[in-house]
DNA sequence: CAAAAAACTGACTGAGTACTCAGTTAGCGC
DNA sequence: GCGCTAACTGAGTACTCAGTCAGTTTTTTG
């Protein structure tokens, strides 16, 4: 790998862990195993190799979900939001780092003065809660889900998803024992009554 | 006002816009109109400044629940959830910078570290679900709303209320329009579906 | 009113910060 | 081997930071 892929990953990883500000330069430099000096010869300064982190993360989670599609078959109707949560799951703890860096605050405070990073952070968001109105819209069609707006009720879903992610990170709760809790929630939510005619 | 309580005031305000690092004790000491030393003279430090900050919060949540239970009746049965939503909201309103801070890092990194912080989180996670929990268990009694773990299930609200509140705050997308999306999915997942006959 | 205590001040310290730059090394076409 | 360029180095720079402390002012107490 080329030093400055190992500096771009060494920096996701200590960024992710330590935060913007108090990840420093110098030991970027030491974990990477190279002087100070190469990382500013291959990113002008700090803010721009944050925003390289963010790059390509947009393209990365497209990748990964068309890969997960073919080495796991999505079931139809209903079951296909499980398996998407499944997926989405699957996908926190291989991208962890960058999930981490996506549940700070540094991204959005640099996002409010660079319209850059801003792309960059809709673009993340956008894929991420496409990927579960996809799955919505496919429901919808073979009439397991009902019929309403498609992309809100995908914003909902990624809320619980998401906010469930952020407890297990924070240590706070244990996140764990509310996965069946938010597939059920999730299915009823998501369920189209007018085919249940029993119950 | 004291000096010490105004410190604590404009302490609160400057780390939850800049976040822990980002906030210098120079720039509170200017805020507040003291000399820097002043600050060290009621706060040891930096940390035990932020974690007197933390401190109360639990106690103001009750304290401003209580009182808007006072204010504004609290409707039974399934509404109870939409009323109790409603206050969660305008508490994030009215305390505005605490919650700020709740959702930064600074916080659950500290906790890693210090149990004191660590305590304080819980005990503000607890307080907050507690609300959304005491409102489910009451639509239980009158029936409205099915019978599973209380707890889990306001976690689950929680999160989602939670989750909503963070991407209005992180400006990517405009919460507001998911209220009503929110609400219905609420009711969903709480409904009591053996009291309905009827459809 | 005096003495003691508490509150407050701000110049100072030393550690840490992002970033620079003059100089060195490595790779490659010729 | 030569010349050129891109990659790389690390000591140095200018600056910010939390925290200290000797000294001053204000408040409380006897």
């Amino acid at each position: 790998m080329s030093k400055k892929a190992e500096i771009l990953e060494a920096a996701t990883r200590l960024l992710a862990a330590k935060g913007y500000k108090e990840a420093s330069m110098a030991e970027l430099a030491r974990i990477t195993g190279v002087a100070q000096g190469t990382i500013f010869y291959h990113y002008k300064n700090k803010e721009e190799l944050f925003l390289s982190i963010l790059e390509g993360f947009k393209e990365d989670i497209v990748a990964e979900f068309t890969q997960y599609q073919q080495e796991h078959h999505l079931r139809p109707g209903l079951h296909i939001v499980e398996d998407v949560i499944s997926f989405y799951l699957f996908m926190v703890g291989k991208m962890e780092d960058r999930f981490m860096l996506l549940h700070r605050h540094d991204a959005y405070e640099l996002a409010r003065i660079n319209p850059t990073c801003h792309d960059h952070l809709e673009a993340i968001y956008d894929c991420l809660i496409d990927i579960f109105e996809q799955a919505i819209i496919s429901g919808q069609q073979n009439g397991s889900i009902r019929s309403a707006s498609a992309r809100r009720m995908a914003m909902i879903i990624f809320t619980m998803v998401d906010g469930l992610v952020r407890f297990n990170t924070y240590n706070i709760y244990d996140a764990g024992v509310l996965y069946d809790e938010l597939i059920h929630s999730c299915r009823t939510i998501l369920q189209n009554n007018a085919s249940l005619v029993r119950s």
